[in-house]
Order: C-alpha cells, then sequence, then structure tokens
DNA sequence: GCCGTTTTCGGCCCGACTGTTTTCAGTCG
C-alpha cells in the first residue's frame, strides 16, 4: 500500500523536523504526499520501471527512491530505523497535540524528559511545564487542553453530522441586518466527508451584531473566542468559526478559507511563477499593486486558468487541468431524477412502499426503484421467490402521481459468483441491483472473479458499492478495479455510489469516470429521513469530476426507461 | 532532499496570532 510508505516518510519528516533539520523535513513530506496520492501501487511503479520510475516522481529524488527500493527489497528502511532510535518511543502522540508542533514536543523531550503522552499529563499536574524555558503558565493550559482534547477523540467528524449544523448557521446569520453575503468554506465547502471543523464566511456592514447573533445560538456549548470580526464556538464536539470580510477580498479569503492546504500552496506557487504574490488579501503585482480580490473567479483568471471548483481542490490534477481549460461541470443534486435503491419495511427498511414512495416525490424525482434485498440475506429479512412474487405487486399497485416506481431487488452475488435469484425470478423485476454480503475473506483475485461473473448475468443493471475497498462496517474487501470496471462497461452496467458510508475514496470515481463507466448515485435507503443522504453522494461524484453525464439517474425518465433496456 | 525558461547552487508559500520575549520563534490554517 502506498499508504505504508507514505506514513514512514511522513515521520522521518517529524522526526527530522524536531530535530532542527532544515528542509529535509518538507522534502520528505512532499514525497509522503505524491505517494499518498497516487493511483498505482509504488511496487507496480517499480516493477515495471525500476528506481528511475520511482525518480519520475514528482518530489522524489535518488535518495528517496533508493530509501524506497530499500523497502521493497528488504521491508526496512535504515535510514528511518536509526532516525526512530534518535527518539524515544511514545513522542509521536505528543505531535498529535495542538498548539505543540515538533519543535517545541522536542523541547519537552530534551529538557523535561517528556517522553509520552504519560510523561507529559504528570509533568503538567506538577506544574512542571510553565517553567521550562519558552513556555509559561498559557503554554501549559493550552498544553493541557489539548491533551483532554486528543484523549476525548474528538476532531473529525462526518459531513452528514456538520453539514446541516452549518447550514442552520448560515441560515441565522444569513437573517442578521446588514449581512450581504453568506459563505461556507473549508473541507465542507469541499464536500469532504470527514471534515475538521465549521468555516463561514461573511459580509456585513454590522460586524458586531453577527458575531452576538452567532455566539448565541441555540446548541452553542462553549465560546473559544468573540472579537468584532471573528469568533469561535463549540456545539458540542464541533467548533465553528465566522468570520466578518470586507466585500473587496471577499473572493480572496474564500479562496484561501476553503483549501485545501496543498491546493493553495500550489496556487501560490503559481502566483510566484508569475510574478505575483497570493495571500487571503488578494493577488497582488511584486510592487504591492492589488490585482485581484473580490471574486475567486477572477483570481484563478488571472493566475491563467479557469475556475477550479470547491470539490476539485484537493491538487490532484485539477490545476493542469485548470490550465488547459479541461475542468468539467460537475453533477449537481437538482440535476439528479430518481433513487434507485430503497429498502422497505417487507426486508430490513423501516417504512412501507407507500411511505418511501411519498418522500421521493418530495425531493420531486420523477422514478424510484424498490429494492429490497433476496433470500440469502438472511440477517436482513431476505424475500423468497414467493414473497418476492407478493411484494412485486404490492410495489405495482402503490401510485403516486408523477412518480414511475420500478419493481427491483438488491440480490446478492453468492460465493460462486451466482446470483440469489435464478434468471427466471429476476426476468420479473425492472432493476437488479448485484451486491456482495457475505464471504469477504476471499482474496482480491477471487473477490474480482466473483464480482466480474456476476456482471455476466443479463438482467443485473447496477453493481452496488463497487469501489473495491468498501467497509462494510467490519467486512473490508479488495477487488481489481479496472478489471471489475472493464466488464460493468463493456456490460453496460451502472456503478453505484453508495452514500450513507464513507468509505469512498475520490480515487474510486474519478477511475471509473476516466475509464467511462457509468455511475449512479444511489441513497441505499431504509427510511425516509435516510433520501437526504443523496447530497453526500453528489458530493462524493463530485470530488470524483463525475458530470451529469457520467450519472445514469440524472436521465429523465423516458431516456432512463430506454437506458433499463 | 528536491529542483531548475531567472539557478547544477541556492532557493524552498504566506500571514496572523500567541506567548514569550525585549525583538522573535513556533504553531496554525
Amino acid at each position: 500500500m502506498n499508504q505504508d510508505i507514505a506514513d514512514i516518510l511522513n515521520e522521518m519528516a517529524d522526526i527530522l523536523e524536531m530535530q532542527g533539520v532544515q528542509w529535509k523535513p518538507n522534502a520528505y513530506k512532499k514525497a509522503a504526499r505524491e505517494l499518498e496520492s497516487l493511483e498505482t501501487d509504488f511496487r507496480e511503479i517499480y516493477n515495471k520501471d525500476g528506481i528511475s520510475g520511482l525518480k519520475n516522481l514528482p518530489g522524489i529524488g535518488e535518495h528517496i527512491a533508493n530509501k524506497i527500493e530499500e523497502y521493497i527489497k528488504t521491508g526496512k528502511i535504515k535510514a528511518y530505523e536509526k532516525l526512530k532510535k534518535s527518539i524515544p518511543n511514545g513522542v509521536g502522540e505528543l505531535l498529535r497535540i495542538p498548539s505543540l508542533g515538533p519543535k517545541k514536543v522536542w523541547q519537552l523531550v530534551k529538557k523535561a524528559k517528556i517522553h509520552s503522552l504519560k510523561d507529559l499529563k504528570k509533568a503538567i499536574k506538577q506544574g512542571k511545564i510553565k517553567n521550562l524555558k519558552g513556555f509559561g503558565e498559557k503554554s501549559q493550559s493550552e498544553i493541557s487542553k489539548g491533551v483532554s482534547m486528543i484523549e476525548a477523540g474528538s476532531g473529525k467528524n462526518p459531513i452528514y453530522r456538520v453539514l446541516p449544523l452549518a447550514l442552520e448557521i448560515k441560515k441565522n446569520i444569513e437573517k442578521v441586518k446588514g449581512v450581504k453575503k453568506v459563505e461556507i468554506a473549508g473541507s465542507l465547502r469541499r464536500m469532504k466527508e470527514v471534515v475538521g471543523d465549521i468555516d463561514i464566511l461573511v459580509t456585513s456592514d454590522y460586524p458586531e451584531k453577527v458575531m452576538d447573533v452567532f455566539t448565541k445560538m441555540d446548541g452553542v456549548s462553549r465560546i473559544l473566542a468573540k472579537g468584532s470580526t471573528k469568533s469561535a464556538v463549540m456545539f458540542s464536539s464541533i467548533q465553528a468559526d465566522v468570520r466578518v470580510l470586507k466585500p473587496e477580498v471577499f473572493g480572496a479569503a474564500l479562496q484561501y478559507f476553503t483549501g485545501s492546504k496543498e491546493h493553495n500552496v500550489a496556487v501560490r506557487k503559481i502566483a510566484i511563477k508569475k510574478g505575483y504574490k497570493l495571500s487571503e488579501y488578494g493577488l497582488f503585482e511584486r510592487t504591492g499593486k492589488l490585482i485581484a480580490a473580490k471574486d475567486e473567479e477572477i483570481i484563478y483568471k488571472r493566475l491563467g486558468m479557469s475556475y477550479v471548483p470547491p470539490q476539485l481542490r484537493e491538487l490532484s490534477g485539477e490545476l493542469e487541468a485548470a490550465m488547459k481549460n479541461k475542468i468539467p461541470k460537475l453533477v449537481e443534486l437538482n440535476e439528479i431524477n430518481g433513487d434507485l435503491h430503497m429498502h422497505t419495511k417487507a426486508s430490513d427498511g423501516m417504512h412501507s412502499i407507500a411511505e418511501m414512495a411519498k418522500a421521493a416525490k418530495e425531493k420531486k424525482y420523477e422514478y424510484i426503484a424498490i429494492t429490497d434485498h433476496s433470500k440469502s440475506e438472511h440477517i436482513a429479512n431476505g424475500l423468497d421467490e414467493k414473497r418476492l412474487s407478493k411484494h412485486l405487486e404490492e410495489i405495482a399497485k402503490t401510485k403516486v402521481s408523477g412518480l414511475k416506481i420500478f419493481r427491483g431487488s438488491e440480490v446478492d452475488i453468492l460465493k460462486n459468483g451466482d446470483l440469489d435469484y435464478d434468471n427466471k425470478t429476476l426476468k420479473q423485476l425492472d432493476i437488479v441491483i448485484a451486491s456482495i454480503h457475505s464471504g469477504f475473506k476471499s482474496s482480491k483475485e477471487a473477490m474480482t472473479k466473483r464480482i466480474c461473473s456476476a456482471l455476466q448475468n443479463p438482467y443485473v443493471k447496477i453493481l452496488a458499492h463497487p469501489t473495491g475497498r468498501v467497509v462494510l462496517r467490519r467486512n473490508p474487501y479488495e477487488v481489481n478495479l479496472d478489471k471489475v470496471f472493464a466488464a460493468a462497461k463493456e456490460r453496460g452496467i451502472a456503478l453505484e455510489i453508495n452514500c450513507p458510508r464513507l468509505d469512498l475514496r475520490d480515487i474510486y470515481v474519478k477511475k471509473a469516470v476516466e475509464s467511462g463507466c457509468k455511475l449512479v448515485i444511489n441513497t441505499d435507503s431504509h427510511s425516509t429521513d435516510q433520501l437526504n443522504l443523496m447530497q453526500y453522494g453528489v458530493g462524493i461524484a463530485q470530488r470524483g469530476w463525475a458530470q451529469s453525464k457520467n450519472i445514469i439517474n440524472t436521465l429523465p425518465l423516458k431516456q432512463f426507461e430506454k437506458w433499463l433496456k
């Protein structure tokens, strides 16, 4: 796994930085980032092109390439082992504490013999930290708070918990007198599936009023800071920051606070190359003359590229594309015309067919598919042929005006690659979703073969969670994506982007799009409220560069029915 | 340690904030 080697390089960077080594840490971090974002396994590159293949990767030169080769050949890197020995064992965890960076950690190690979180807690209790040179009363209490935070495990939150809160804050601020613009920034604007905190940017004639309303909102558990233009509060475990800005710098600030950090660093480098300087206050000439700040779009334009949608700002090829004017228009939530994966009380859902249909109608969908589990899925009360037959009649009887309800099933892919119903049964269905729910422990090759074999069935229309590394709670499995994509493409089967689970990494969707596969954004809803998960699926699709033409359920009903045939 | 239409040597993103200083280093976003 690329992550393994990236972790090692990152750790080497941390240790070097602690010891005050200049520049080298940056090089290691950059190399680690490159490996993390790599689509192909580094071993594959090495097997194909040897050490020069590694050296061709940006940020990886002779020395790091040699170390990677050493790792491939021996499973170890001598320089890394040596570095690890130069610091005590538990120091790594100290680096995760907010307000403690490599330099301060190293001070603690050297001057106070603090080698672990445990040592640190003891030293805080004894009041030793504040007496160290470079530390003081305040630092000690900050560190103490940081330790509690780490121990509480707080940090990152899933987007489906954070976005509703952010929208609520936005709504509240929009109502304040004098407010002109309110935008959500940060990783939330990029629609990352896991986000740190909420960042909201505002322009207003009366900043103080905004701060008052924000800090007094329902659900605020603690006010971390309240100033005239910037405040931070906690909503239980979620931190939210609001900044009021001058309208003339709003675009530059929005660009800056949206990130990602990697994207911003790269954009700034481009600015420098063009003889400019970019900060959150705008794009400037070397002379200090302001060129652009009001609008994000203009900043990108002045840097010689097209606008980069927030969801793509991960430094994964978006800048190259923007410079060539090749950024696609991404799929939008309002383009989704149907949800094709829904469960009802018949298997493991909570609501009836009619209730699900009504909720879908409220979403203004043109069509849905009811897709309960098949017979082998005993835990989920899967339907045998007899119950299925009755269930299909029920679906046919359910009428909601203006909504087409397809009769479907989420059919298990059995261990041998066969489907859970025979073809005679499958023939009665409008839509068959094939998916794996058991036997996760097979090898990558076996899983791939099993899925590809199921895809040969003429009735399969959709493959559920095709990502290869799906964490179905405790059941990760791996497949050869290229083979699965090829099989799906050949048979015109749509690959599902499964929304309720945070298991899709951007790369899978991007790869599927690039391979020419059709995708479908379904919610796998087990209750009416889960239909709201569609927006997160759209977010995942957007981050994977998907356009509406890639997504099968953006088709209007008539065209969708054609695709079904 | 990496990299190069300003460089094979000398750079490496920028600015605010904080706490500790007595002019600045470290951390953060």
